[in-house]
DNA sequence: ACCTTTCGAGAAAGCGGTTTCTCGTGGCAC
DNA sequence: GTGCCACGAGAAACCGCTTTCTCGAAAGGT
């Protein structure tokens, strides 16, 4: 196969222009004060030999790579993906790039992974809700600049951007509720996961306020297909409205209450959580609450660049979702 | 803020054991043929300290990063992501990252872009389909080793994993002629991209082959709102279907042909492009070409791994979308 | 005309590893 | 007892770039 092409190195440009590594160096980075006679010489040099200073040998003298990692539960997750596209979008006006993985492989190894990760660049926005808070909290100067995201509640000390899940979930009970509903299921996310332990608590203080409320927990998981698997168990649990866990899930337990002749809304009603761009467009649409996860991504990267620049990062925040009342719920028959 | 903290280096415990720091690369590498302990020493030294070496210095004296670059029009498309999504997967199998970047705020810098993030890492992974042949010939070594999507035709020295979109597209149409229609509209996609340039050349077959059916271009795009914008132009273009350039545009347009009064697939039938998952879940559901995404980053990964072990990568492949009828076509009324 | 600054640019020391080269030691054969 | 070889591990060069340190020369002051 084609021979390795090797490219071009600071030395040769240096030697073709008859200075030293150092001036080339100085050229390239703007901190050349000599003469202009010289400079012209270098940037000659550079142009004709198509140099290009290799980042890697850069990053190793500078201490720092202009990269930030990326790390996720599922990358699959539209809702990641919307997160990224911004985050990568804002990094790249500042000249920053990507890196990213996901632990849908393996749960267990979230830090592992973005400890490795972590390590080949400068800062990371870390996405671990099933990772546990004394692992965290062990790590997190190792992670350092690190951005947090859904660790509400944590004691990290790191900017973190949250959605507020257990206010989210609450106002879609209360919907329901004024709808009419009595009986409802939850359909679970991971139980190991922090944004689903906060989806419990806010659906356990609604149950307080209304003792009326029957409200059962049925396994459901983080997809479309974990949503459609769980469309029996919706059934036969004999109520009259399902809150999912995320949009997914309420895509595929709409679709899957369809096939075994459940009408949503008529005979059940559902909810999903996220509001993923095609939560609208499923039939019926999904009634939801909306996560702004554009703004998260580029939020990320404002307090990113903040931390980076060593600079006092904005405050955590806590988003706050909207109430999207679309055609999945209706009054119990 | 925190200062900064430093990492141990392998001098240090190369001190902390003892030994050069020969011996502790040696070890750390599996390469030591002395005694054991000495090697067992070097561990211990290691772990105490918490070393792991920096893969930024290592990538300088390997020549080798494990990392590869992922360059797409746009991260927000689905599409991509589920491409995305299983590259990064299979990649992460062998011990590899994916850095990510989209063009989609200036299509023009494809190139700068692709050439910038393709000297951070060992590998490419371009899908650049408006960047012109004579370009992205001309770039082919400087980036090598790399697999390129969706650029059928080219000249350039690579593997190529694409869709068979002039196929796929004809199967639609011939599918919309099966049904009756006579009358329809292909919703085009950025005229300078390749892909839009092989659904055209698609159409212009299936319309030689059916003198009898008129086909009218109107200007589309290549997200939902771009579909939903031309669903004016369809109305007024008196069609009873219209081929979208994908399923982002199809949704898009069936629910602004809806929103227009016109019912999809009672007045006007519409078809997309892709498969992605939402697209069976829209209302109506949508008939497409499936496209197998998830396979092409199995694939692309393989492909990669092939060149950068230095061997024979295997075949470029071609995809033919396999038609998925669905609620979005009927006969005319 | 002499001494002190200032200025331009090269030499060299990192950055944190890997690897080739080298050398001292101990074991073995004769 | 001497010579040779194998082996274990350190010294040093290198990966490609940045930056401090240094120094010679030119400029400026008296």
């Amino acid at each position: 196969m084609a021979t390795r092409r090797r490219r071009t190195t600071i030395a040769e440009v240096a030697a073709r222009a008859g200075v030293s590594p150092a001036t080339v160096s100085r050229v390239m980075n703007g901190r050349f004060v000599g003469e202009d006679t010289v400079a012209e010489r270098v940037r000659a040099a550079a142009e004709e030999l198509d140099y290009s200073p290799s980042p890697l040998a850069r990053g190793l003298a500078l201490g720092t790579t202009r990269t930030v990692a990326f790390v996720v539960p599922d990358l699959a997750n539209p809702a990641f993906q919307d997160i990224l596209s911004a985050l990568s979008k804002s990094a790249a006006r500042s000249g920053y790039r990507v890196l990213v993985a996901d632990s849908v492989e393996s749960p267990s190894d979230e830090l592992a992974i973005a400890t490795e990760i972590r390590r080949r660049c400068d800062a990371i926005v870390l996405c671990a809700p099933r990772m546990p808070e004394s692992e965290l909290v062990g790590a997190i100067e190792d992670l350092k600049p690190l951005v947090l995201i859904n660790r509400p509640g944590t004691s990290a000390d790191a900017p973190m951007l949250s959605i507020d899940y257990l206010t989210g979930i609450h106002h879609l009970a209360e919907h329901l509720y004024a709808l009419g509903h009595r009986r409802m299921a939850y359909v679970a996310g991971p139980s190991t996961s922090a944004s689903d332990r906060y989806r419990r608590r806010g659906l356990a203080s609604f149950t307080a306020e209304h003792p009326d409320v029957e409200l059962v927990t049925v396994t459901g998981g983080v997809g479309i297909d974990d949503g459609q698997a769980a469309a029996a168990r919706v059934r036969s649990a004999g109520v009259t409205a399902a809150l999912a866990f995320n949009d997914l899930v309420a895509i595929g337990l709409v679709h899957g209450l369809d096939e075994l002749g459940v009408a949503v809304p008529d005979d059940v009603s559902v909810t999903g959580f996220d509001d993923i761009p095609f939560a609208r467009y499923n039939s019926p649409s999904i009634t939801t609450a909306s996560v702004p996860h554009e703004e998260l991504g580029v939020q990320a990267w404002d307090r990113m660049a903040a931390l980076v620049a060593g600079k006092e990062p904005g405050h955590s925040v806590q988003f706050q979702p909207r109430l999207e009342l679309r055609g999945s719920t209706a009054p119990p028959r």
